[in-house]
RNA sequence: GCGCCUGUAGCUCAGUAGGAUAGAGCACCGGCCUUCUAAGCCGGCGGUCGCAGGUUCGACUCCUGCCAGGCGCGCCA
């Protein structure tokens, strides 16, 4: 609903460039804003009091020339300038009407943007290592992944989800160990237990199932449990086996799925480490010293060079990352997002700079990372501290198990990424009635109910009367919901371009607001049929954008509660 | 010491690429169920947007400097 107005303000002032201002003083930004105020029309361009200055004139004169330029247009009632240039545009309650029709017929379509242009766009998020069960920053992770991904989606991106591990290296010998010592009987602490062992409970059944032979079926094949205490090699790729299908259970527990699992190994074994490593050599952005190979990422931005090579030979994991990245690049991801806790961030610098070294094409920008800050997590008013050798921790699992999977994902997306989050544990399960998710979830419900109350009393919905009564839409609350509900599409472009999925979260409870009040100062059911017809198009309409608005957050829309 | 992030109502947080009188929820006080689900609605209370400068017609938003908190600064991953 925005945009015809924006590309009709738009024109209008290109046909005026260079006449009533500098043709460079067109702002490329956008020219239009929702009214916070209703008395200040539907929306409000400051364009004039921008323009005012490079055009050397009073901007509400400026006004007066761009309202006199505006082409008639169906969409706009009356057109008002206010205060020191604002003009604000009052749109036809046609325009509204129009818009309830076109969420109908778009249908779970309404909302979408062509945005992506059809690129390919990878997501890669939670990337956890197979060293233990998901934890609620995981979770976070994951909330966010995924949602972003529908996201870009809605945007018109061809999205790939990926989630990258490593099933070897330092972490995974500590785990593969730690099974060992368990498969030994030996406890945590106990004399010959691993100083850097896992000491989770997790661990000792992982033991238990290798030495009884069970075998694990993830990611497309099969491991057995090879029962020989002895055989680090066959505990690795058993263990390693075990916690990635624990993690996979967990998420789909989490309605989150991946397309593309990517092991760190697969970078070694495919030579795109060594070949990395070759090509920044023969980009000459690297030098020997201490008997390391570095490369100067600080000429890319970094604050400091980076190793690359070790004095022992062996790659720093810095070396990977950039690799896997430029994989990304190779794999036709026009777009690449990262989600990342915020205490990774560090690597973020050293990634760009790595791929600026190899000058290949890729922007510099690339990939976009999503960060987000800690959870902390309270329960029985204190904070659980997350220490994974202690295996002392939250797990992703027991917080759907005692929260829900719809709440769960609520909280952890409905939060800027770069704020901290506090997950009260007791307060999301004993007071559970509060949680917004909710509160969304029961407008929805309560037209569906409507909807079957009508059925109950023998009536029906005639679409196509309320169609040609929608004039009878005049009440304020009406209104309200109208815009609201046209304001969705806006979200989702705001909330893709910029990866923020809480905008939709916010946006979901401010409709089911709308609607609440409207349920309550209003019957829908009523006698004259045409009256009746048009408001059970509103609520058709709503009941729509609800539901694609709870699809972007993975939040399922309850026909009853 | 350096870098990134944060600081908005008693608490938890929004504030959509600088715009008009800063918004929700919780908590607290007071109203609303013989009518489509009260998991709801309405009203009230509550603010020096961390502090100080600067840019601008206009700053919660941008810049600088301070203060406070989180995270990170290894030939660890």
């Amino acid at each position: 609903m925005k945009q015809p107005l924006e590309d009709l303000l738009r024109s209008t002032l290109k046909h005026l460039a260079g006449e009533l201002f500098p043709k460079t003083a067109l702002p490329s930004t956008p020219l239009l804003e929702r009214s916070r105020d209703p008395a200040h029309g539907d929306f409000a361009s400051h364009v004039a009091l921008t323009l005012a200055r490079p055009a050397g004139k009073n901007p509400r004169v400026l006004a007066a020339a761009l309202i006199a330029a505006l082409p008639k247009s169906e969409l706009i009632a009356k057109v008002e300038i206010a205060g020191p240039g604002f003009i604000n545009f009052f749109l036809s309650a046609s325009a509204y009407h129009a818009e309830l029709q076109r969420i109908l017929q778009a249908g779970a379509a309404y909302g979408r943007n062509q945005l992506g242009e059809g690129r390919s766009a990878g997501v890669e998020f939670v990337s956890a290592n197979p060293t233990g069960p998901l934890h609620v920053g995981h979770g976070r992770n994951a909330a966010l992944g995924d949602c972003l991904g529908r996201l870009l989606q809605a945007a018109g991106w061809k999205v790939t989800r990926e989630f990258y591990y490593n099933d070897t290296g330092v972490q995974i010998h500590n785990l593969a160990i730690s099974v060992q010592a368990r498969a030994r009987g030996l406890a945590p602490g106990s004399k010959g237990w691993p100083e850097e062992g896992y000491r989770g409970d997790y661990i000792a059944e992982v033991a238990r199932a290798y030495l009884a032979g069970e075998s694990v079926s993830v990611e497309g094949h099969t491991v057995h449990g090879a029962k020989n205490p002895d055989d680090l090699d066959a505990i690795r790729t058993f263990a390693v086996a075990w916690l990635r299908r624990e993690q996979d259970l967990d998420l789909q527990a989490f309605d989150v799925h991946f397309d593309v699992y990517f092991l760190e190994s697969s970078l070694y074994t495919g030579g795109q480490v060594e070949a990395t490593v070759c090509e920044l050599v023969a980009r000459g952005h690297t030098y020997e010293q201490d008997g390391a190979l570095w490369l100067r990422t600080t000429e890319f931005g970094d604050d400091k060079d980076r190793v690359m090579r070790k004095s022992d030979g062996s790659y720093t994991y810095f070396v990977p990352d950039v690799a896997y990245h430029l994989s990304k690049w190779q794999r036709g991801y026009r777009k690449a997002i990262t989600v990342l806790g915020s205490d990774h961030h560090g690597s973020l610098a050293r990634v760009h700079a790595g791929l600026q070294a190899l000058a290949c094409g890729i922007p510099a920008g690339y990939p976009d990372y999503l960060l987000y800050q800690m959870v902390t997590v309270m329960r029985g008013g204190q904070e659980v501290k997350i220490s994974k050798r202690a295996g002392d921790y939250v797990t992703l699992r027991e917080l759907i198990d005692e929260v829900g999977r719809d709440a769960t994902r609520y909280f952890l997306v409905a939060r800027k990424g770069d704020s901290q989050l506090t997950f009260d544990i007791d307060l999301a399960r004993s007071r559970s009635n509060e949680n917004p998710v909710y509160y969304i979830q029961y407008a929805h419900a309560r037209i569906a109910s409507v909807f079957r109350q009508l059925a109950e009393k023998g009536l029906r919905w005639d679409a196509r009367n309320g169609a040609s009564h929608l004039a009878r839409l005049s009440e304020k609350h009406e209104h309200a919901l109208m815009v609201s509900l046209s304001r969705f599409p806006e979200l989702v472009e705001t909330a893709a371009r910029n990866l923020e999925p809480h905008l939709i979260a916010q946006y979901l409870r401010e409709l089911a607001n709308d609607f609440h009040t409207y349920y309550d100062a209003h019957t829908f059911i009523v006698e004259d049929a045409a009256l009746r017809d048009a408001r059970l198009m509103l609520v058709a309409a709503t009941r729509q954008v609800l539901q694609n608005g709870l699809a972007l957050l993975g939040v399922s829309a309850p026909e009853s509660m």
